[in-house]
DNA sequence: CCCTGATTCGC
DNA sequence: GCGAATCAGG
């Protein structure tokens, strides 16, 4: 596979929509995790909240030497030289928490020295939109509609249940409900290793086929028959 | 173990 | 440019 426009446009719709790199991936198909990854670092999207990321620690050497350096000879390059140890990047958090029992308009505090340059402070309406105070308006705002390339949302019903792009292999695929139905999902298990279902389901799906002429209730089957649950 | 994203580096 | 291999945190 390559990475046709199409392809790359999906890529990144669905990066900034906050799927995981696999989701991508097998929602894309043909390309591996990585490739993604790869993909997305070299398109200049960038990293939203890695789980490896978050400390910036220049401390030792470096972390990954790909390749060991072939036998460094004995006339290695003296290195007395230690880079400056760069001063703490100064972080600005300012929390600022805001003391109870002391209204904002109280003492300006004439001779503070450092008046915190007070954080905007914003909260978030329903739906997610930004409260914004009168004199906020920031008129540059383009919101770059985003094409929606899949689904936006999955409906309420769906929420929590496991849907179809929650599929893995190691994933129970039977299938509850019905197919089209607003609550149809899949069990969500974890799988009875080898099988696509897990040890419940796959007592279900895989029954000794007895003797003709043995009468029994037919099995039931993740389709067509009456509800299975 | 599973997952995640980041990085490196041979192709 | 691509992505497997590897690293590293959760």
């Amino acid at each position: 596979m390559s990475w046709t426009e199409e392809r790359i446009d999906q890529l990144k719709a669905m990066w900034e929509r906050g799927l995981t790199a696999s989701q991508i991936a097998d929602e894309l198909g043909g390309v591996s995790r990585n490739a993604v990854i790869g993909k997305a670092h070299r398109l200049g999207l960038q990293s939203r909240p890695s789980p490896v990321k978050a400390n910036e620690t220049p401390k030792k050497a470096a972390p990954a030497p790909r390749k060991p350096a072939p036998v460094a000879t004995e006339a290695e390059t003296p290195r007395a030289a230690a880079p400056a140890p760069a001063a703490a990047p100064v972080r600005a958090p300012a929390p600022a928490p805001a003391a109870p029992s002391a209204p904002a308009s109280a003492a300006p505090a004439e001779d503070a020295p450092a008046p915190a340059p007070q954080p905007r402070i914003i909260s978030v309406g329903p739906g997610g939109f930004l409260r914004q105070g009168p004199g906020d308006q920031q008129a540059p705002i383009p919101p770059a509609p985003p094409r929606r390339l899949v689904p936006a949302k999955p409906s309420p019903e769906i929420a929590g249940k496991t849907s179809l792009l929650d599929l893995t292999e190691r994933i129970c695929k039977w299938p509850m409900g019905h197919p089209g139905e607003p609550d149809f999902h899949f069990c969500g298990e974890a799988v009875n290793p080898g099988f696509p279902y897990c040890v419940e389901h796959c007592g279900r799906a895989y029954q000794a086929q007895l003797p003709r002429g043995t009468r029994r209730p037919p099995p039931p089957l993740p389709f067509g028959g009456p509800r299975v649950r």
